[in-house]
DNA sequence: GGGTGGATTCTAGCAGTGCTAGACATCCTG
DNA sequence: CAGGATGTCTAGCACTGCTAGAATCCACCC
């Protein structure tokens, strides 16, 4: 009775994986405006109903999307921060990285950090994958640093900020390259601890 | 034949403005999403098809609320610029105005910068009102620096990125003003002009 | 092998969306 | 007062996310 049952659930966490590849490629491809239950259940080859056995709704979809976006982000990450040397250039490359990850999959990125999504943040049931890539960016501070953190969250910010406004066009596309720089230089090139207590 | 129609216009553009400040009461105290072209009619006590005699459709709706609020949006940064004594302090003063702003007025903020619209950001067809609030920011920097303008692009995404993901619960409420201020000191507690050639 | 029960999947539909064609009313003009 | 343009509304289209209940399938047991 077991052997067949485990097949069911194989096959059916097959189905599960299915839509969201789908769901992901679909964004990808045409924006996630394009993305219907109706839509998705032709691509997947099943009816509506089918995605509401798996998720609770297009919400969870997009979150499903996001999360193994999240888990492809600090892959990426942490080999940008491994494979930078000099003592200063960590910050810099992850920070490139990041910004690379977020022209080349906007789709993907817009799923993690725009579209309204069940992942919680910043939290004690913060997805492990999101914690992953949010390490990262703490990680390019020395642990001496007792404000690692606040660091690295300023930092985010100000890269999802260049990213989403320049995806959005309303920063011009060129000139990427010498904001980053320009950023990177006044977080890293500066004392540690700054002005107020 | 005159007097007539001009009476006509002016009614008119009233009901023009009414259906903008309409649609930003709605969003303010519902959100976007419930915004719909029916709940709006019937608040402005008109059939639907009379929105689309003013405007081209939904996102028109947005786009002229979103310009209102540049409108205010430059008019509030100017004063904190203004007000501001130090010579390091027009920078801290505007971006902290410029939060004050998106966290006081999320809906309005969103239909800025979040939600798509037809305005035209950094061309020769920007409205002035943009123009304007980038202005503010491009003025915190002293005329010499020939990179006011790249200056001025960071600092107002890196803000942006705080409030967006601050609004959207992807960073954690508090410590957005211990995070500007490391922000700004970084920035702003610098050499002119950075390495790189 | 052939029912049978339970899980699975689909059909059909609901209430809502943005948007619009064409009927209707309204009001200035000759 | 009739004519005609101007304005407004009713009704509807094609679409959305989502779901109740019918239909189907399939492992199981005798």
């Amino acid at each position: 009775m077991s052997a067949i049952h485990e097949r069911r659930e194989r096959e059916r966490a097959n189905r599960h994986q299915l839509i969201i590849t789908a769901a992901r490629e679909l964004a990808e491809t045409e924006g996630w405006e394009a993305v219907t239950t109706r839509r998705l259940a032709e691509r997947v080859e099943y009816s509506q109903p089918v995605l509401y056995s798996h998720f609770n709704g297009k919400e969870a979809i997009v979150s499903a999307v996001a999360l193994d976006g999240f888990d492809e982000l600090a892959t990426h990450l942490r080999r940008a921060r491994q494979t930078a040397t000099h003592p200063e250039q960590p910050l810099r490359a992850v920070c490139r990285a990041y910004l690379e990850f977020a022209t080349e999959r906007p789709a993907l990125y817009q799923a993690m950090f725009v579209l309204p999504t069940n992942l919680k943040f910043a939290s004690t049931e913060t997805p492990p994958p999101l914690r992953a890539a949010f390490t990262e960016f703490v990680d390019c501070f020395p642990p001496t640093n007792t404000r690692r953190e606040l660091f690295a969250e300023v930092t985010w910010s100000a890269v999802h900020g260049l990213a989403v406004l320049s995806d959005s066009g309303r920063i011009p596309q060129a000139g990427q390259e010498e904001r980053l720089d320009f950023l990177i230089t006044r977080i890293v090139d500066t004392p540690n601890e700054p002005t107020t207590p």
